[in-house]
DNA sequence: GTGGTCTAGACCACG
DNA sequence: GTGGTCTAGACCACA
């Protein structure tokens, strides 16, 4: 389900902080579904459960997944902060590209054939 | 010409990167111009002089300007390396805007805007 | 009646002692009503009737309730304890709100308005 | 400076990040002072390193400081997330205390005693 | 068994 | 020397 790269320049809390936004972003764990648990987990991708607790408690700051002593932790949805972050980023690199005289027909066309695929 | 930002996350010597990777991009630089020495600016900036010489190199094995010794640093121009980079963030970014169900339109339409800017 | 949720970070036993707490100062529970007894409430929200009789004993032992046994626990009413607390916990607010330039009028303000509503 | 209580219910990293935020809002610690360092906080407190820096972690992602690896943390001010949030504990606070028939008037007055105090 | 806190000690990048 | 990451292992409250 998540995949660790030793190689990657992030640390491993953020690789796993990635992959599970990636995942509820995509609808893959869709909200109610339960993580598996930090032992768990940190067993099988064979790290510290701390490593692990500290992603989980950003998520959950963050508002991707509610975390419940005893119980578990329960993913809520993507939230709003996040596409609004996303916007923020598009807008910057989109003004990058632009400066760089890379055509603004380019990226539509990149949209639009995102779009495709996503449909 | 160049501002530092000591509350900033990123390392000073990359804060130095981007900003020259900036105004190339946006043609403030050109190819030919010659960079101020290693000594003179981290006398400007009041930094250590390796911090300025860990960003001219990393500038020069990207391609953005070609050092000569005894002579100076030039700007070399985009490379081509960093508009493909730019372009697959744009893509991946675009990727994860559609999957959270933000509208295709709403993206060109800001690009759009960001195309009339920056005419 | 209680209203529990498993996303909430405070404990089960707490919600439910909070519950009752909010239920007798708002005068919805009055002095000498008969509480469900532990079972009952504990079958009637799925939980386990251990966290009921926690949350009864802390109740009790705060003055909220009386519990007789063979007959059912009985609400007291709001004890002075609790009053005094909250304009304890009412002082150190007002003071942080004070100190960080927030205007003594504006939270007058939001009193009477609040005062408008309860009346 | 900062006093820890192991008698108090609250985990030490929050007794830290609370006395932080203390001494930000009243103005103790202004925009710019530099923190004790990581190591030397937890030196004078005699806990472990960890623990101080989980605390500063929060404090910076909450905006109250801002950490530069290799130079310290520095204090940013009081976030207006801050204010916000104090302001909607204050009214339910306000609520919980007009529903078990605190006059309106006294916590009126209160405040204006506080104010005094901080004129 | 679950998440949460804490300690003791290690290593890294940065300046 | 600074903040940041990670490990190994401990103890706690909760259900």
């Amino acid at each position: 389900m998540i995949h660790l790269d030793h190689r990657d320049r992030r640390p491993i809390y953020q690789q796993v902080l990635d992959s599970f936004r990636e995942q509820i972003r995509a609808g893959i764990l869709l909200e109610g579904d339960k993580l598996p648990s930090v032992r768990e987990l940190a067993m099988e991708l064979a790290i510290n459960p701390n490593t692990i607790q500290r992603a989980y408690r950003e998520l959950e700051s963050e508002g991707w997944i509610a975390s419940v002593a005893g119980k578990g932790s329960f993913v809520c949805g993507t939230p709003d902060s996040d596409r609004l972050e996303l916007l923020a980023q598009f807008d910057t690199l989109v003004d990058k590209l632009l400066s760089t005289g890379t055509d603004a027909g380019e990226l539509i066309r990149r949209i639009q054939k995102g779009d495709d695929d996503h449909a």
